[in-house]
DNA sequence: CTAATTAATTGTATATTTTACACTTATTAA
DNA sequence: TTAATAAGTGTAAAATATACAATTAATTAG
């Protein structure tokens, strides 16, 4: 069988960016590093690509393997490939990021990884370029959340509306007008109320809503525009291939 | 030196999604491939990654090599890596795409890769996952425009509002009203009218514009809302990871 | 038992943006 | 001079986004 002579092959890893919502703040998972080099140090989950394993597979793979979850949303965010990001040998890096609801993630798991949640704003300092990719993830899922119900993945299966807009004011850092969020989440009709209230943020409670599945699942690519007034949020320091929420009037 | 020993290491390429419009036409670059397998078959440019090569530089490289043009938009699009994608050994694909002012191209640069412009509607079967690509890019190029003056990059430095309103349409493949197209362009005070036309294409002659380019680097990572009326726009056939333009109103 | 507290819920008026729509103008060719 | 062609321009109506505050349900404290 012939093959590409005198080409150079190289490692390629999968990196995870896991991002999981608790009800109250958004974390990511980092995990102690268990090799050389940097052993020991915070770094995002990953793994070398297996031998006949797609991308997906591995990222699905490594993330059933820390978390206990499958059927976890996953996006690919982008391949690093700079000749010393890795100092030891020239690796690939293809990231992933994954959105999870954190009480569904199962502690016990695998504790051989030396797994830890930390809020988004306090992660400590990275291995390699992985700083860069968490950057670069949050990013991403600022501008796919302004525009596709994307955050609903952290969400669990019952959440209410104060709840869910935490969660938006947390990914963008502002806040909303309460009474234009709930209208405006509402004219999605992506929800469904239920009969049933959370009693345990507040006296009066808050109706839990669900998901509509199936619009859901038809609407996900939709542009929904679900951020006003894009002049409040907080600039984030432009960098190379950054997207960010400029306001458009000079 | 360590090294990080059983892993399996695989060859790595870039490929290139080259868009380039002629003033007229949206067209993609082919080139002919030039090795087995699949030798003589239409198919992206591309080439293997080098030893101490970023994608970048690849990317970068490539297209230098064919169109003689540096200084060309590039962005990273995904990272292809099925395990048959190439038949005869496992390669793993850095996919970019590259926009272009086709009248910029210099026909004569490089004839021994026998590339060709196609209208992108009338593009030939391609080698591999390079049609998934293609399409894949043709979606981002969709998306990306929706929102940010990315078109423009397609454009020669003068250029008139038919011009650029012929291109929108082209991509979106639909038709924009002319006032209301050239209203929302004029808003975002991106173009400087200039005191000569075009004459080519109709007897009244068309204001030439030029990019205010200082406006144009602050705002190119902004929302500028381009598109008008996305329930005109014909949906694409959707797909794992697909973007398109439903309709918000089921 | 009543009052105070807390957070959830709900509506309206105004401003802004988007949309639909058609005539006038400049130029050339007949 | 007239006809033909494509460029350029304005306005009214509709839809959407925004700013803003009172009421409600339940619990806790007095």
């Amino acid at each position: 069988m012939p093959k590409y002579y005198k080409q150079t092959r190289l490692l390629i890893a999968v990196d995870c960016i896991i991002f999981g919502f608790d009800g109250t703040e958004l974390k990511l998972l980092l995990v102690q590093r268990s090799l050389e080099p940097e052993k020991g140090k915070w770094s995002l989950i990953g793994s070398f690509i297996r031998e006949s394993e797609d991308f997906e597979n591995g990222a699905a793979r490594i993330l059933k393997e820390l978390t206990g979850l499958e059927g976890v949303y996953l996006e690919q965010l982008h391949a690093f490939g700079r000749p010393d990001r890795d100092p030891l040998e020239r690796t690939i890096s293809v990231a992933y990021f994954a959105l999870i609801d954190i009480n569904q993630y199962e502690r016990q798991i695998n504790t051989d990884f030396h797994a830890e949640w930390f809020p988004i704003q306090k992660t400590p300092k990275l291995i390699f370029d992985h700083d860069q990719m968490v950057v670069m993830a949050k990013e991403k899922l600022r501008y796919k959340a302004a525009f596709h119900p994307i955050l609903f993945e952290l969400l669990p299966e019952k959440f209410t509306l104060p709840q869910l807009q935490s969660l938006y004011e947390g990914i963008f850092d502002t806040e909303f007008d309460k009474r234009n969020f709930s209208r405006k989440i509402q004219s999605t009709k992506l929800l469904v109320k239920q009969k049933d209230k959370d009693k345990e943020s507040s006296k009066k409670g808050a109706y839990y809503y669900k998901l509509d599945k199936r619009r859901y699942a038809a609407k996900f690519h939709a542009f929904l525009n679900f951020i006003p007034n894009p002049d409040n949020l907080k600039q984030t320091a432009p960098h190379k291939n950054n997207i960010d929420f400029e306001n458009i009037k000079l």
